[in-house]
RNA sequence: GCACCGGUCGGAUAGCGGCUAUUCCAGGUGACUGUAAAUCACCCGCCUUCGGGCAUCGUUGGUUCGAGUCCAACCCGGUGCA
């Protein structure tokens, strides 16, 4: 992996840039699309392509699970077997520590257990002050995570066994699924933890940074490791191979190391300021945050970090978001929001989201967004009738969302991952032509007023 | 005409004398940020100061402390026999 950078923002940490990898060139900043099980759900790889994606990001617990990261392996390592053939990334794991502990069952809307405030990945800062003071008391609470110094244990949602994840493992795992970018093995902590923990957590995060990177550093010395237990290489599967990360090049993945320290400043410093003396290729600024926190945490640690390695900032994604983070020096964002929210029936527009199941768009033969070039709003007509580029319009997108037609979850995730994909894009073209600022007054000005 | 069965929210249902009439669908409004998510929450008779208040099980009477539930008559629908 190699990072360029091409031009920096005058007022600003931002800066644009080639992250050049064995599998094809990253723009930066870019925004990542998020495949957790080897698929970006609802899209074959080729409408990922068209919206303009040029990285996927898979998650190492759940191929671990499911199929298992040695038939991943096997296959090729994830690119190929999920049949991407651009550059990959795989994230450690370490946001389970979060989704599947302290945020288990504890999301404000979904009310999956009858105690416990909602917490997400990007709470409400109304919510923080609330919960510090008495943190309350969950120790009892179901979880289907628990942390301990030396890792992680998780109870699979799919048949309840148990797992210890721990750095090694982590590394091993990734090694294995064979992304270009892997991530060392953190702890996502809640901002609804109080000092004491944080400091503990990110010692943690700290101490499975070491040992990440140096199990990475082993897995890239010793590629020949033999089978684990029960794995030994017989006669009826002689074509089985060893890993290479991703079949055809013998390129190593490059190692991302992970900044946490929640919303306090001091722990953010110290964690980047750590980090940044280890031997890792780029940096993930990884957390859950308070919407208003996330410009402060990202600069904090920014400033600090080597500027000629990449930064990916974690799970971010929202418009607004985007710019605050490429204004503080952010390379790479990945997020669930453009698909998950497009499969759940709101669709980013420039004059903000709408939810396409309200009344009124039943009868909106307009496009989705006007003036969108993604297939959705787009889309050519199929047999070539003479001038009718038509696309899809918001009743027929409505209509399929209410007929339950999984046609609708497709068009609507390719429609908001080419918005995002292509408003960073835009962005960084921005600060190509020095027009950073403007662009995004202009944006923002259209986009965060409600829409009609 | 006689006999039997049935009428519960827009549709379909549960209810076998006792707390707030159940559930599913349809409809409405939201939520979602390194994906336990094609998911979830709330609303869905009327009023409300959002605490709640008032109605309501085809209609009208009756029995009962208490009726969607039991009884009678009537109205509607279905089936069978004339």
């Amino acid at each position: 992996m190699h990072f360029k950078i091409e031009k920096k923002l005058k007022n600003g940490l931002g800066r644009a840039g080639i992250l050049q990898t064995s599998h094809g060139a990253i723009h930066t900043p870019a925004f990542v699309a998020v495949g957790t099980k080897a698929t970006v759900k609802s899209l074959n790889p080729e409408q990922v392509r068209d919206a303009g994606t040029e990285v996927v990001l898979g998650n190492t617990y759940h191929l671990y699970l499911q199929p298992g990261d040695e038939i991943v392996r096997d296959a090729g390592g994830i690119g190929k077997f999920m049949n991407w053939s651009g550059p990959t990334m795989t994230d450690s794991g370490g946001f389970l520590v979060f989704s599947l502990g302290a945020a288990y069952g504890k999301d404000p809307e979904r009310k999956r257990a009858s105690y416990g405030a909602g917490i997400s990945k990007v709470m409400k800062l109304v919510d923080i002050p609330l919960l510090i003071p008495d943190r309350f008391d969950d120790s009892d609470a179901p979880r289907l995570a628990k942390i301990c110094t030396d890792g992680v244990s998780f109870k699979s949602h799919l048949d309840g066994s148990i797992h210890y994840i721990t750095p090694e493992k982590s590394m091993q795992i990734q090694h294995n699924l064979g992304a270009d970018i892997i991530f060392a093995f953190d702890e996502c902590t809640s901002p609804t933890e109080d000092l004491r923990y944080q400091k503990e957590a990110l010692e943690r995060t700290h101490n499975w940074a070491k040992r990440s990177l140096e199990e990475h550093k082993r897995l890239i010395n010793s590629p020949l490791e033999e089978y684990p237990k029960g794995e030994v290489e017989n006669s009826s599967t002689p074509s089985r191979k060893r890993a290479t990360p991703q079949e055809g090049n013998n390129s190593s993945p490059a190692l991302f190391g992970i900044v946490q320290g929640g919303r306090e400043e001091s722990l953010r410093k110290a964690s980047a300021n750590f980090l940044k003396n280890l031997d890792f290729d780029g940096f993930g600024i990884g957390g859950s945050f308070a919407k208003e926190d996330m410009s402060t945490a990202v600069k904090w640690v920014n400033v600090i970090l080597p500027e000629e390695k990449p930064r990916h900032l974690l799970g971010i994604g929202e418009p607004e978001d985007l710019f605050m983070g490429i204004e503080n020096g952010v390379d790479l964002f990945d997020c669930v929001l453009p698909t998950r929210l497009g499969r759940n029936g709101t669709l980013y527009t420039k004059k903000g989201k709408i939810i396409i199941m309200n009344t009124k768009f039943r009868n909106d033969f307009g496009p989705l967004d006007d003036g969108c070039e993604c297939f959705t709003c787009k889309n050519p007509a199929p047999y070539g009738a003479e001038g009718s580029r038509s696309g899809f319009t918001r009743a027929y997108i409505a209509h399929l969302f209410h007929g339950k037609e999984m046609l609708a979850g497709t068009l609507a995730s390719i429609h908001n991952l080419y918005f995002i994909i292509n408003l960073v894009k835009k962005i960084r073209q921005s600060i190509l032509e020095d027009s950073f600022f403007e662009f995004k007054e202009e944006f923002l000005k259209g986009y965060l007023k409600s829409p009609e």
